[in-house]
RNA sequence: GCGGGUGUAGCUCAAUGGUAGAGCUCCAGCCUUCCAAGCUGGCGGUGAGGGUUCGAUUCCCUUCACCCGCUCCA
């Protein structure tokens, strides 16, 4: 395992086509970055091997996809609008800042002691704010959701009436929220435009314990089936006095970043709270009718959430490594299989037309089932060497031999052995390793 | 937002109040038949704006971005 820096991995993302700063050519947008077609292939993978492993596999939970703009009310509901904005000062004496609202004295400041130092207090909202429609005005103010979860609970009746589920259930989603944050930074990791891969577990109250401790083995397990390191993952349980407005219990997935250790995903169980809320702000009853029973109750609420931008990042750096071979450092990245932005590149050994036009037949072929890239520039090595840089499992070579032979060398990203290997073959040959 | 640090080519770095250089990368050509080879050539830069000055990348101001801390969270 190799030691990363935050500025190795900036280096490569920008270097490679990962993320670049967003409007750059003007300067650059705060707390904005775009991704690359590299970091729009991994950002995509990971997604959907979420995706993958929360409701193509299983039968107890379903997706969709809800508005990022949604009414008023589901804010006031939730209890955004409210514990999103919190009056602040700051202490010119020792440059901390507090919120107004937690001081036991108003004039003495908490760090350091001393006293009418503090700025005017100012008002941090969390929320984005803009108006739906053409005229500005304080009727047609909206939020861009600071979570997706909301955009769940809200359709959690129409998704349980249309789909017929019976607790247990889940609603899964993958989208961008946006939030304020006080302080962004470290690169892509806390962006206030970023995305979440979130899932709503609902279930009897009474077996709400042992979901959450379920849904907590679940997903830690999911980071590691991925490749990523388990030395650098671990479970933190909230303190009381961290915990959300809406939670009771809540354990972060953890990954040791190059600045410390810091979250992946909250594991939360959010009880009754958001349905219940929505009840009452809506008039709709939202509890669930058990038939045997006869009886209606809210579900409680178990909720994975995950950042998709910031776990990307995680693979990123998880992946790098660097080895000596021949007193040379090679940069590769150990990224999984499913998780690599290309899965094979074609390489002609030379420029020459005769190897050129049988490697782009093989590509051509092989890009109907997997992203490949076609490289011919510089020499073989050199080639290798970048496709090991951005983790591109597979390396095919077409050579001259493979003119008599019809065969083409297939090179291994980690172990750098070779394999001689029929054209005709190559796909499946492929497709037997790219699990 | 406050305090501190940083900003010269895609990357690493150099130089100067007077035409901004190098190595690597990248691109093209030659050569080369399997792990960052060689030769030739090419693209390309003082984050942005303003001020002082005959002249500013250099001095001053403003601004933007990044890094560290405070705070918040996926």
């Amino acid at each position: 395992m190799t030691e990363v820096t935050l500025e190795t991995i900036s280096n490569l993302a920008k270097k490679r086509g990962f993320a670049f700063q967003a409007s750059e050519i003007y300067g650059g947008l705060r707390s904005a970055y775009d991704y690359g077609p590299l970091g729009v292939e991994l950002l995509r993978n990971v997604k959907e091997q979420w995706w993958h492993s929360m409701v193509q596999e299983r039968a107890d939970i379903v997706g969709i996809d809800s508005a990022i703009i949604q009414a008023r009310p589901v804010w006031r509901a939730s209890g955004h609008e409210e514990v999103f904005t919190d009056p602040m000062v700051e202490c010119r004496n020792c440059n901390t800042r507090h919120r107004l609202d937690k001081l036991d004295e108003p004039e003495k400041c908490p760090t350091c002691g001393a006293t009418g130092q503090f700025t005017d207090p100012r008002d941090f909202n969390l929320m984005f704010r803009t108006h739906m429609g053409p005229v500005e005005s304080d009727e047609n103010l909206v939020y861009l959701r600071p979570e997706t979860a909301q955009g769940i609970f809200t359709n959690y009746e129409n998704v349980r009436r249309t789909q017929r589920l019976r607790l247990p259930f889940g609603i899964a989603q993958i989208g961008k929220s946006f939030r304020n944050e006080i302080t962004p930074g470290q690169f892509v990791f806390r962006t206030r435009e970023f995305e979440q891969m979130e899932m709503e577990f609902f279930c009897r109250p009474e077996d709400a314990n042992e979901w959450f401790q379920y849904w907590l083995d679940e997903r830690m397990q999911w980071y590691v089936d991925l490749g990523m390191t388990r030395d650098n993952l671990r479970l933190r349980q909230h303190e009381s006095d961290e915990l959300s407005h809406y939670s009771v219990v809540t354990a972060d997935v953890e990954y040791r970043f190059p600045w410390g250790w810091d979250e992946l995903e909250g594991i939360a169980n959010r009880t009754d709270f958001d349905l219940r809320q929505h009840s009452e702000h809506s008039g709709e009853d939202l509890r669930y009718f058990d038939q045997e029973s006869n009886e209606r109750f809210f579900p409680y609420v178990i909720e994975p959430a995950a950042g998709a931008t910031r776990t990307t990042f995680a693979f990123l750096i998880d992946a790098y490594d660097e080895e000596e071979v021949e007193g040379e450092t090679r940069t590769v990245l150990r990224l999984h299989h499913r998780l690599a932005p290309y899965k094979v590149a074609v390489l002609p050994l030379s420029k020459k037309t005769e190897l050129i036009e049988p490697a782009e037949k093989l590509a051509e072929e092989l890009r109907k089932r997997w992203m490949v890239e076609l490289d011919i520039t510089q020499s073989i090595g050199r080639r290798y060497r970048r496709q090991d840089e951005i983790g591109t499992p597979f390396c095919v070579t077409v050579d001259f031999d493979s003119l008599e032979d019809g065969a083409a060398t297939i090179r291994d990203r980690d172990s750098m052995a070779q394999d001689r290997v029929p054209m005709t073959g190559i796909a499946d040959y492929l497709a037997a390793r790219l699990v």
